[in-house]
DNA sequence: GGGTGGATTGACATCGGTGTCACAACCTGG
DNA sequence: CCAGGTTGTGACACCGATGTCAATCCACCC
């Protein structure tokens, strides 16, 4: 390996001149610093980490945790925004996958104190309360598409609630009144945000909010896992005697099944019915024949945004630190709705 | 930050012995490991890696680089499965995407080098052929879902020539005797690889490999992008005089197109027609109705693989470095294809 | 000529661990 | 009772960088 001490020989100059030039210190003649950056280049002379870090006792690597992030696709993300934001702060990501079990998580605190971290990113797959306990960790943390019910920590999540109200308000707007709902299960937050939004928009139209035009897609088995049974409700829904000439879905993998029912009554898409999804994963709204209109997610946004919190938190940046960001779902149209 | 120092002052015992309880060796009294043990425990003290590092001149840290790993969603699953590995090696992970931009890469070689991560793992989206040129980095780099042209690293790729085997051996065995195939773009090696499956499948059985029966799912533009023209080129298959019983999908997508074809020609799946399916991703395969059955990607194995084979390069386990590691690729039964 | 001050540069200690080697204490057998 | 071995422990140097502070050089001014 080619230290410190090798380039400043062969420069004939001390470490620590090296040291300054290595780290863009003013205080070096430029003659010198020329000469050095040469010698440096050409002996592929790269600075240790390790000593750097201890020497400076914190490190330029900022931890992720995550619990599955890569159950939802797409949700993965997340990461992405992550580093991408790290790369401009010149950082490098240690990420740790938990599976969401709290032995693992303890273990993964440790493992970024030992790397002394400059500061942690929490990020789930989906949105949802979390209870980090009390982590034996001393720098910033930063939830990502969760959010701590005791507020001990700060947050970034997608603006499910506006998601909510953009997919109800395009409907509308596109002529739409009997507007049928194909929901995820209700237990999630985000069903419970969306409704919210769903009705503010209803509610601005004077159009009247009429449950039983409200069916879940997910069903929960008693072994906990869930069935997509959206077919079924979307048939339901379509075989009313008044039937929507739209259908918001709570995910596009709903959409796959509205369509699917929507053909077996030889109603077309949009012609007969309009149909909305959100998630927006291009594997499926790409896919579908027309394409999909959807709500995104913004995963990436809100990895990004996380890490760049997390560097206000830390000082480093400027600006103010928010104890909830919210990030807004925008609407992508394409081809599944259309005006009546 | 408590340090070793701390922790044997207190225990009145030297930093060595600390040091060598938190090491694990044999020459410590039981009686003082104890004692020592405890109070690590209860002064929260954890190692510094850094300055562990340093003396040892080698980290517990490996390098993951990705050109986009999150495009394809599931391809992730690399990841996670180098995790899984890297876990019970007792290291971790620190991970960089380049977007495949070579000068990223180079970047993050350096990255690598500076953190003296034990080897690197360098994982791609697509199973292709990739040329790593000559990064500036000394350690084991095993390459996952991607090989070298020039044989130059060892590599852990799908065995898409079984799996396209799989796909054709299945339905044949069910009994199909005409089998439609959508494929992808045909400058994928995927393509190629599953092409020669199918054929030793068709062989083995005294099937006639009628190339009318194969079209493409996906077509290039002009603009480098691809469309996605299953729906259609699947609809000429179904319409011919002696249209295909079964179809075999390159990839889940164009399954999808598939059913819709099919449901707009009255058939239903899979009473009037067998689909199969490729890469397995849930999402797809799970809200198809009937659900689909697909081979899939096995991309946490791969990673799983390619972890194991860095221990092996690094010596720090046993068995052979095979050049390259072919994972199977395991066919996923539900219920899109019937016996006739 | 001597003093002043800014610009460069270097000597040295230090960060928190671990390798090396010496040393003390305790056995064990002759 | 002592040589010789085993076991357990500590002193000390060192890994590769950087902070501190002092030294040196040179231009410039009174």
């Amino acid at each position: 390996m080619v230290t410190l001490k090798d380039v400043a020989r062969e420069a004939g100059v001390s470490p620590k001149t090296v040291s300054r030039v290595v780290n863009d210190d003013p205080a070096v003649n430029v003659k010198t610093r020329e000469a050095v950056s040469e010698i440096i280049q050409r002996m592929h002379y790269v600075p240790d980490h390790a000593a750097r870090m201890m020497r400076m006792s914190h490190s330029s690597v900022v931890g992720v945790m995550t619990d599955a992030v890569a159950t939802t696709p797409y949700s993965v993300d997340i990461i992405r925004g992550a580093q991408s934001g790290l790369r401009e702060q010149a950082r490098t990501m240690l990420i740790a996958n938990t599976d969401g079990d709290p032995k693992q998580e303890n273990e993964y605190w440790k493992v970024f104190r030992a790397h002394k971290v400059a500061g942690a990113v929490y990020a789930t797959t989906y949105h949802r309360p979390v209870d980090l306990g009390a982590p034996d960790f001393e720098r910033g943390i930063v939830l990502a598409n969760c959010y701590s019910a005791r507020r001990s920590h700060c947050s970034v999540v997608p603006d499910d609630e506006g998601g909510g109200y953009m997919q109800a308000r395009h409907l509308i707007e596109l002529g739409h009144r009997r507007i049928g709902i194909v929901s995820l299960s209700p237990v999630l937050r985000a069903t419970v945000l969306r409704g919210a939004g769903y009705r503010t928009a209803f509610a601005e139209s004077g159009l009247f909010y009429d449950p039983s035009l409200e069916v879940p897609g997910f069903v929960t088995r008693p072994d906990g896992g869930e069935d997509l049974v959206a077919y079924d409700a979307s048939l339901g829904l379509l075989r009313r005697a008044e039937s929507p000439t739209a259908i918001i879905c709570g995910n596009d993998q709903i959409a796959v099944q509205v369509y699917a029912a929507a053909a077996s009554l030889g109603l077309s898409v949009p012609e007969d019915l309009s149909v909305m999804g959100f998630d927006d994963m291009t594997i499926i709204t790409h896919t579908l024949k027309p394409m999909l209109t959807s709500v995104a997610l913004p995963y990436f946004e809100i990895g990004r945004t996380a890490v760049d919190l997390l560097a206000r938190i830390n000082g480093e940046s400027e600006g103010p630190v928010p104890p909830q960001v919210l990030v807004p779902c925008p609407l992508v149209e394409r081809h599944s709705c259309r005006q009546i």
